[in-house]
DNA sequence: TCATATATGTTGAACGTTGAACTATTTAAA
DNA sequence: TTTAAATAGTTCAACGTTCAACATATATGA
């Protein structure tokens, strides 16, 4: 007779994050416009935040992802001139992205198409609980982050 | 001159959860012996900390994956003989899946061989945080689970 | 009973990511 | 100055996942 073994809390978090990552994911992945995927919203949300121009080895590094996936949906959204990418000119080997007016109203229309999602949530999970949970979920970021080898 | 936006609490919240995601995975990816996956560890360890008989459907329910994708791990699973799986004698469509001598084993080395890791967290990260963080995640994954439409 | 709907598990195409190899450019050191 | 090392961005193969289609088996209900 073999009895339930417990687990480490750490063990219990990280299971519980990858669910919520892969439920949060595809949910939002059904609200979003147009067909746009989460890993471009991702990309145009981090330039309506902070602003300004990237690089996207910066984006990459700031949005955890590989060079080779910036770049992929870089060309994405430039097709769709959601963003503008230009030639670094104090850099010859760099470029530097900005959003463009068409990548804000998307990124308007995003918001709006999951606000109804956050809504129905915040009747459960009142904002009160959110902040609770951010700065625990920020330090173990932080933490991983910094000693990821 | 455009100033940056605040977003809604559950977007740094998802934000934050995406990020630890693909970080906690990648970590325990290369903490992982024998090039066994995350996804592959996450069956043995369901299976040793729950125990029984479990149907493929029931397991990919429970670990939030599609059939196609348990499919794929379990048949590398069982090619290691990490699990056993038998036709379902009582359901002519169904087979069980349960977890061998050798599935524990593996398992075992593969908790030991986080432990390193694990013990480095929890210098900067207490219990104490894990443990207040972790309701608060559990309801947002029952949320989630609940309303997925 | 018989037809229809549901459920289980497998397969294969499409997709996005990673990781490594590669070119081009810049920085640092000799 | 010249060479070596580091950095930026792209490309491509390998991989695992999802999604839909499919075969098989069970459950439901006229």
């Amino acid at each position: 007779m073999v009895e339930p073994t417990k687990d480490p809390l750490a063990f219990r978090f990280f299971t519980e994050i990858g669910i919520i990552e892969q439920l949060a994911r595809s949910r939002l992945e059904r609200a979003l416009p147009d067909g746009l995927k989460v890993s471009q919203f991702i990309v145009l949300n981090h330039l309506v935040r902070l602003g300004g121009e990237w690089s996207p080895a910066r984006l990459a590094a700031a949005l955890q992802v590989t060079k080779g996936a910036m770049t992929n949906n870089l060309q994405r959204l430039e097709k769709r001139r959601l963003v503008r990418v230009l030639a670094n000119p104090t850099d010859g080997r760099g470029k530097l992205v900005t959003i463009t007016e068409a990548g804000r109203d998307m990124r308007l229309r995003c918001v709006a198409s999951v606000g109804p999602f956050l809504a129905d949530l915040s009747r459960e999970l009142p904002d009160k609980d959110l902040a609770a949970a951010l700065p625990i979920l920020e330090k173990m970021r932080i933490h991983l982050d910094a000693h990821r080898s």
